[in-house]
DNA sequence: GTATTTATATATCGGATTGATAGTATGCCT
DNA sequence: AGGCATACTATCAATCCGATATATAAATAC
């Protein structure tokens, strides 16, 4: 399950150009398995040297060219290949996080403003994956379902954690007791 | 704040070697910050090369040497420097997610082996954040206790989004509905 | 009325990261 | 005797990421 096995199952939607699916990558795909241009047009470069998608190169008047890529039947055995592995991976990087498990060596100001960052960051998704699924990108079947729900459940979690234990973070060491009633 | 900057901070808990440094990112850090060798070498490498850190070369009986390196004055900057940032990242890259976004195209047994094989994951972290702050790495402060009870907190609420929703994902389409009550 | 930004589209490059592997020695289990 | 775990180091190919380049039109700002 590597990108691109991922552009595979987004072209398992409909043909699609390396800016249409960049653009799917943003509005939603991105905020579990992030990518750009400097990922999906290699991805696709070696998808079409192995035959696992075809491309229709496209001219338009004033805008460059589009290549419009389609899946073959090859590729969608791959796509099977790729949607068979039991032990998907499920990883976090966070220098958010990083950086707070170092808060003794921060001041103050420092560490509130990394938190209003993080919490103007998990508003604005909210935002957008409300909108979801009126996206251009997928109409939406179960499984996008699920995602977008998960993602909506997972940041909602995020903000109520932040906004339960911020004040831990800053308070005098003598204050200081357990994160409080985490997880129930 | 990359892989660089948290050996700096690791490090302005005490001399460690490469191999320790390991081991913190196995028990407690790389739930958020992932690294292996492949990483923590050639950054201890470059660190040293900018007198960020300085080592000595532990001799031992019977094991290989031991090279343990401590954080310099230059280095205390260059970490101060890294803290600063004040619009630190936060991502997720999880092929699960990915997978199942496809669920439409999966057929119902490997739907429940993955989601099987993701809660066995996350209870073993649970069991293994449980353990903490009993942990070798680092004597829990503020910060590390915030982002601990980050782990367990959304640990927890992940399992709890799957179990209520995993049925959806394998339902008839004649039965389908939105994802229920989400993020309340 | 000019300047900047946004949108459409392609693509590449250096640097960072990953996962696997290699090497070397002791000790423990079966 | 063979295999695995622990203790240490380290590297390498493959992949991935962020930033940037190129080009044109339309929309918005000043």
């Amino acid at each position: 399950m590597d990108i691109k096995t991922v552009c595979l199952g987004m072209l398992t939607d409909g043909p699609a150009s390396g800016y249409d699916m960049k653009k799917c990558f943003e509005s939603s795909f991105g905020h579990f398995f992030p990518a750009g241009y400097g990922s999906i047009y290699p991805a696709l470069a070696t998808l079409a040297r192995n035959d696992l998608v075809e491309f229709e190169q496209i001219h338009q008047e004033g805008k460059p060219d589009r290549k419009v890529y389609s899946i073959t039947d090859k590729g969608r055995e791959e796509l099977m290949k790729g949607l068979s592995n039991p032990s998907p991976s499920h990883k976090i990087r966070s220098e958010f996080l990083a950086m707070l498990w170092f808060a003794h060596l921060m001041d103050e100001e420092q560490i509130d403003a990394v938190i209003e960052d993080r919490l103007r960051d998990i508003e604005k998704f909210l935002e957008l994956i409300a909108a979801f699924p009126d996206n251009d990108c997928n109409s939406a079947p179960k499984g996008a379902q699920f995602v977008a729900g998960y993602g909506e459940y997972m940041a909602t979690a995020f903000k109520n954690y932040i906004e339960k234990n911020r004040a831990f973070l800053v308070e005098d060491a003598e204050q200081q007791q357990a994160v409080a009633a985490v997880s129930r």
